[in-house]
DNA sequence: TTATTAACTGAACATCTGGTCATTAAAAAC
DNA sequence: GTTTTTAATGACCAGATGTTCAGTTAATAA
């Protein structure tokens, strides 16, 4: 049971720091222009410690999109499950949550690496559409029928429903994270009102 | 002026079905993992003929985003300019004719493509920016404020709201050329219904 | 101290592909 | 028919990079 018994040399890598290397670098450049080289200089190991914890480039990659997401939808699942207010404040709270915990971290270049990728990686796709999208999906149904059977939208959660009322949001985490550094240059508002009025937006397309 | 007295073997090759080809596969399987050899095979030429045409593979990759959306572009300018009927109804007539002309044929991968490469290729990116971006929105702030002044818009034409009413037709367009063979698996709408249920949905969020 | 075990390294290998160029093909000019 | 000019080819080259592995380091066990 206990009693590990450490043999041997004790690992100072840390697997997950690995992970949020290639996270920032897939995300930046990439899969195919990501070079792990570059991931292990991030992490300030040598290319062939990499090796010692992910059997290739594409394993890798899935333990990146894998340790990603799944955790932060369980917040959300949490949230829909014990609301009690309005339908609109909890759409509000659900997507405001998603910023906060997915669009402005690192998390928040999943979707563009992802949409980028899934056709070359279908596992992987196939992986990340299944634990991340149907889920996510799945939650915000859950939250337009609550405000549906309250009378306080128009429609009922269905699957075009969710998913435009992401697009907005969606939408600005890719051009943050592709055109972000050039458009940069010309529109000035800043981010929190940006997602402010996208929330605002799709709420108000679900009214009647 | 003319006489362009011909000397030599005719040239066989359409540079625009080069572009094409390059475009599906680029769309297909992203920049860096579509080869040089699958574009002049799938184009029927040898791979060095591209290099008569093109000077490396950016320079192609320029080309096809630089001769893709600009021509479409001009279609959407002259019906904003010439309408004379409702707000909503031009929306409907120009976000109807975004996907017949751009969304559903292959240009309609390009939004991914410079996703996927646009922090890659910086100066591209600019140009798709400024070329496509800016003026597509420019167009679509028209038509709003078009409705606007009519009272039958609530938001003028700014850039946000320009954003936020396009997104669930781009992040369509998205889907479908990285998850679509995934998803088509599970639902099973047909794809002019999920058109039409996203232009009403992007105008209902505009109505007062 | 010595042996043993596990973590880690980085040089070397194998492959893949963007790019080049000597050669061949096909037309017009003489 | 011969020469000239342009189009097209595909074998070849060079650089890059995913992957491997013999060797090194640092800990425990004896």
């Amino acid at each position: 049971m206990n009693a590990p018994v450490r043999r041997g040399r004790p690992a100072l890598v840390d697997p997950a720091a690995l992970i949020r290397c290639a996270l920032d670098l897939f995300v930046e450049h990439g899969y195919a222009a990501t070079r792990l080289e570059d991931v292990a200089h991030a992490a300030g190991v040598s290319k062939g410690t990499l090796y010692l914890y992910f059997d290739s480039k594409q394993a890798l990659f899935a333990a990146v999109v894998r340790e990603g997401l799944v955790p932060a939808l369980a917040e959300g699942e949490a949230l829909v499950a014990g609301w009690t207010g309005s339908g609109p404040d909890l759409m509000r709270q659900l997507l405001a949550g998603w910023w906060q915990l997915i669009g402005e971290t690192p998390l928040g270049g999943l979707p563009k690496l992802m949409i980028a990728e899934a056709r070359n990686f279908p596992d992987i796709a196939e992986l990340y559409h299944r634990e991340v999208m149907q889920r996510g999906c799945a939650l915000v149904a859950r939250a337009i029928d609550y405000g549906h059977a309250r009378g306080e939208f128009s429609s009922p959660g269905d699957a075009r429903t969710v998913d435009a009322v992401m697009a907005p949001l969606l939408l600005y985490v890719l051009m943050k994270h592709s055109f972000g550094p050039i458009a940069d240059a010309c529109c000035g508002a800043s981010e929190a009102d940006d997602i402010r009025f996208r929330i605002e937006f799709s709420i108000q397309a679900l009214l009647p």
